[in-house]
RNA sequence: GGAGGGGUACCGAAGUGGUCGUAACGGGCCGCUCUCGAAAAGCGGUUGGGCUGUGAGGCUCACGUGAGUUCGAAUCUCACCCCCUCCGCCA
């Protein structure tokens, strides 16, 4: 959400956020509803006053034991505009809500303008892509032959797209989240938190999934929860309706979490295996920052995920979005794409955004400055740290030997009882 | 799920229709006085949003949330949310 100030005072930055979108929204919609809104709520405050008074007139009367029927009579009158302007007001506030919440972030001047992916920026490659004396085989192949991960069996429990790890499959799961919050929390500075999973609508409103995205979340009709599709809803959510201290930023989370994704839509041969799937583990990184700090967190909480591929030995490359790409409420976004040698692809594994105070404002969050006592919305920052489905199939398919086992890498040995192969 | 109690500022808590919401009282915190310094004591300050104004300021809203009754609601009515205690169920 943006200040419906700075909208006003703003709108060719608005229009020129949602062209370089590419998004749809009637501005001088909402700009008009404003200034309805305003000129209505200044009548309305002075008859509010007008009553006021009147009653501090009528309780004098009484007070001195006279009749103050007439004043009474008098209100009943100004009571009666009154009320109609309430009503016309609430209705245009409605409405004008329901815009706002529409209104998308503001990109960073550094964001590319133009289409994704064309206009997605390399920022750099990391690492070697791996060589073999062999055709490398993917991730389904491989999964099959060592019994790790049974799609055939998931898509019987559950449906298809979705996953169901056994035995050693299980274990480097359960290691790759060990791993990387040990990394974060010990390593980097992160509070590590683990939190609900069903989360409300107004914590989704919050971060921004709703309501624009309701048709991709899993929702549960009885009570009006949805299944988080991040953790960066309920970690962000901590301190919705809060004032933070200045002394207290920045604040660091980490947080392993399923997420639940519809992923309406997105079936065939891209979709295949691990790719894209309806419940995947994730350890996502959040954190709190004051304003003028928020771009220099940004870069710090993009190395703290690369460095997750870096020891896990896996090749990727830094992408920044272009502002078509860019999810709405972020101003600016890294994405993070591992190589996957048997698809001979590069796969998303993780989105460090910046959304300054567009989720803050949304949540409303704020911290209170050490030196002017002033209240500011703070900003809010998230990346995966990193996702594990995809970041599976590279490991499969990067350290797979020609006996069609996989070497382990060497960090995720000590969670793995010392073991150096898969099969 | 059932019964009862509760939700007021940073915390505790008073207020049950009319100068009581920059909200009694207690505590905390900040500043000042006193002191070599500290403690104690004393004095002062300490919620957030909106509209309007160049500004000083003016006005308005908010007692969990929303609606209602009333000239007037923290106070009365209804619905919902959350917390606590007990019972039931349960890993």
């Amino acid at each position: 959400m943006l200040d419906l100030k700075f909208i006003r005072e703003n709108p060719q930055k608005i229009l020129k956020a949602i062209k370089d979108r590419s998004l749809i929204l009637d501005l001088d919609k909402i700009l008009s509803l404003d200034e309805e809104r305003r000129k209505i709520l200044t009548k309305l405050e002075e008859l509010r006053h007008k009553k006021n008074i009147a009653n501090e007139e009528i309780s004098n009367l009484l007070k001195e034991r006279k009749n103050p029927q007439q004043k009474i009579d008098e209100i009943k009158e100004i009571s009666k505009e009154a009320d109609k302007l309430k009503e016309s007001l609430k209705s245009i506030e409605t409405e004008l809500n329901r815009f706002l919440l529409f209104v998308p972030n503001i990109p960073d001047e550094s964001v590319p303008v133009g289409k994704d992916p064309q206009a997605n920026k390399i920022m750099r490659y990391w690492g070697e892509l791996p060589k073999f004396d062999f055709t490398p085989l993917t991730h389904l192949e491989l999964s099959e032959h060592l019994d790790i991960i049974d799609f055939n069996r998931a898509s019987k429990i559950a449906g298809s797209n979705f996953a169901l790890f056994k035995g050693e499959g299980a274990k480097l799961e359960r290691a790759l989240i060990n791993f990387m919050l040990d990394l974060h929390t010990k390593k980097h500075g992160y509070t590590e938190v683990f939190v609900p999973h069903l989360v409300n609508r107004q914590s989704m409103t919050s971060t921004g999934q709703l309501p624009k995205l309701e048709l991709d979340m899993y929702r549960l009709h009885d009570d009006d929860y949805f299944l988080i599709p991040t953790a960066e809803v309920p970690v962000t959510n901590i301190y919705r309706n809060e004032i933070l201290d200045e002394e207290n930023l920045p604040k660091y989370f980490t947080a392993y979490t399923p997420c639940y994704r519809r992923e309406a839509g997105s079936y065939g041969k891209e979709t295949k295996g691990l790719m894209r799937v309806h419940q995947f583990d994730k350890v996502e990184l959040v954190k709190f920052v004051r304003p003028q700090d928020s771009y220099n967190e940004l870069e710090s909480l993009l190395r703290d995920a690369e460095e997750v591929l870096q020891l896990l030995g896996l090749p990727y490359r830094v992408v920044l979005l272009s502002t078509e790409g860019l999810s709405f409420a972020a101003s600016k976004c890294y994405d993070l794409e591992a190589y996957a040698a048997g698809m001979d692809k590069w796969l998303e594994v993780s989105s460090c955004s910046n959304f300054s105070d567009f989720q803050a404002r949304r949540a409303n969050i704020r911290y209170r400055e050490k030196d002017t006592k002033k209240i500011a919305y703070l900003h809010t920052l998230n990346g995966s740290g990193v996702a594990l489905a995809r970041t599976v199939i590279c490991i499969l398919e990067n350290y797979q030997e020609k006996d069609g086992t996989i070497t382990i890498p060497e960090v995720l040995r000590v969670y793995m009882e010392g073991k150096s192969k898969i099969g």
